[in-house]
DNA sequence: CGCATCTTTGATAAGTCTCAATAATCGTGG
DNA sequence: CCACGATTATTGAGACTTATCAAAGATGCG
């Protein structure tokens, strides 16, 4: 008797291994004081890793971040990007509960505040923002098929970068797929099927025109 | 040429439509004091919608609540259950993004305090908490198998009711589906599975004997 | 006790993943 | 500037997991 119930894989971690830092180059320091610090990072650098202590607020100053989590056996879920102008890493106790990495060359600000009163009050909007876009992104994964899990991606992307017409993606097919809960070969396969529609154009694999907004965003409801 | 990328369904809205809640009674409303409002939630009861205006922080007296989000075609993904002593429905902006509805009876305690920077060093962490388990359970749903996803689901409630041999569920095999992105066959498969291989016992299908916790807990990693 | 609802089980279909190979792109050094 | 190797992306075929459809069984409420 067959249950139609799968048990764990036996291993992922070929496919979604945790990026490979060994290359990059250490962060530099571009700006030193009390409070600031504006730090470059080369492209997969580790901005902060789980479980590491928590001690500041970050935000993107220039680049993209991507925000992770990791299983066992190396299986890997992108819980969030961030973009310039974008907070992120603050959270509730002293350890860090995802990885922090940048996802192409980045400037980040990090800022060593105190946690008081005062920045709870400007931080409470940005943290409720954050969960109301990982709630959202919660439907797309278990809701949404690949095709409209893709289209969703795009729709965001644009409207991230202001342009409607034109994105560029600083991230990785591996990226997306692992942001999206796809693997790669069906993340290519959706853009395929896209371009075959006429939806959009591809200029090259990180370099995309959107002929047909409207046909994206219906699909992805 | 076949694609192999599926492009949305033809509907869902039979399997899980919103809950028709023109059956249930109108919540009744205990306690009642300028600042606090004590009120009693039927199965099933609407406690506010996607859209509506925000006025409130809520807080779960008794009983589950579910928050969820819908698909125009019906298809309903809930990001979270809250249960006693648990918050919930605080927003960044002036409307609800999500539904949330009792799940069984459940009180509700309403409060109506102005956002000041005394309530939001209160509540930030709160929502960073609230934050962390959706970005957790985003792994969960983007990441995992039907069968590691009923196990966190289980290892999750088992905590939350503070015993790790014995679970009662509150709601319905299509709201764990709904809650894990899965169909209810596929959660009652899993549950038939680890009866099969002796993790739990169900002595109603809602009431669970916890007889291998670590068998649970190394399936969902 | 009976009916509606919820859950389980089975058979089949559909969608995505896996494995494999080819193609395109990027960075580096000659 | 081109050649080369490494990385990244695309495409194809087949396997596997979960969804769908259908029906039977259990549960709970009036």
């Amino acid at each position: 008797m067959y249950s139609q119930i799968a048990f764990p894989p036996s291993h992922y971690a070929d496919r979604t291994a945790r990026t490979d830092i060994s290359k990059s180059f250490p962060p530099s320091i571009i700006e030193d004081t009390q409070l600031h610090q504006l730090v470059v990072f080369a492209p997969n650098a580790e901005i902060y890793a789980q479980g590491e202590p928590t001690s500041s607020l970050y935000q993107v100053e220039f680049g993209t971040v991507r925000i992770y989590r990791l299983l066992a056996d190396g299986r890997r879920q992108i819980t969030a990007f961030h973009v310039a102008g974008e907070f992120f890493g603050f959270e509730a106790d002293d350890a860090h509960h995802f990885f922090a990495e940048a996802v192409d060359r980045c400037g980040i600000r990090i800022c060593q505040r105190p946690l008081d009163k005062g920045l709870a009050s400007e931080l409470l909007p940005i943290a409720l923002d954050a969960l109301v876009r990982a709630q959202k992104h919660l439907l797309v994964i278990g809701r949404q098929c690949a095709g409209e899990r893709v289209a969703a991606f795009l729709i965001d992307m644009m409207e991230r970068q202001g342009d409607m017409r034109h994105v560029e993606l600083a991230m990785s097919r591996t990226d997306i797929a692992d942001y999206l809960g796809l693997t790669i070969e069906t993340v290519s396969r959706a853009f395929t099927k896209f371009r075959e529609r006429g939806y959009i154009r591809l200029k090259s694999a990180r370099t995309i025109d959107i002929v047909d907004v409207d046909a994206l965003r219906i699909l992805c409801a």
